[in-house]
DNA sequence: TTACAATGTCGTCGAACGCTGACATTTTAG
DNA sequence: CTAAAATGTCAGCGTTCGACGACATTGTAA
């Protein structure tokens, strides 16, 4: 499953905690945080730690994988906003001297 | 790339910056937060809001997947070939019978 | 060399966070 | 049905975060 989005992750969290049977107050414990914080995460809170949230996810055995995102339609020219996924010529002329290593 | 850790991660998010050619500043604007931030997320920084970090991963280009754990082999009996690998009996039976929808 | 851009680090401060504890609601067991 | 467990929510409090500004360091271009 593709993960997006604070909510996407926190449907997931529920949904493998489900699967394994355990309670909030379970998980909780293992990962080393409040029944609370679980509850929120669950909700999809966008303010959550990095490292609390991965440590929950090993609690529950998944692990992430990220990779190259797929072309974002590559219609327009140079989009100048959003970071463009593909390099266009303006980066590479740019940044075509600073070649360190 | 499989990320367990805030540091597997920050290191990501370097590599593709670099890879588009953007320096700190112009990533922190897209994303919508401070430089500084930036190299504290590429540092590795556990506490990140979770919210931040995915709009960081998109704004280069990087989609994660969640998956399933692979197991560290349990060398048991009858391997589950279902969705969890790893249920164990207890588990099971103490669940049997809550069975919501 | 000098000059500039990119990066790393350090204060300060207001805002947001997580935890404890309690209580209300929902669900399950008997 | 009632009782207990699980879950959702709230208020208070100490801690931590991110933004901002400034400065040091590094690397590249002229």
């Amino acid at each position: 499953m593709r993960v997006r989005t604070p909510s996407e992750l926190g449907a997931l969290i529920r949904d493998y905690r489900m699967r394994h049977n355990l309670d909030q107050k379970s998980l909780a414990a293992s990962v080393g945080v409040s029944r609370q914080w679980i509850v929120e995460i669950e909700k999809g809170k966008a303010g959550a730690p990095l490292g609390l949230v991965l440590r929950t996810l090993g609690a529950i055995g998944i692990v992430l994988d990220a990779q190259q995102e797929t072309p974002p339609s590559p219609k327009g020219k140079n989009e100048s906003h959003g970071v463009d996924a593909y390099v266009d010529i303006n980066t590479i002329v740019a940044g075509a001297r600073k070649k360190k290593k």
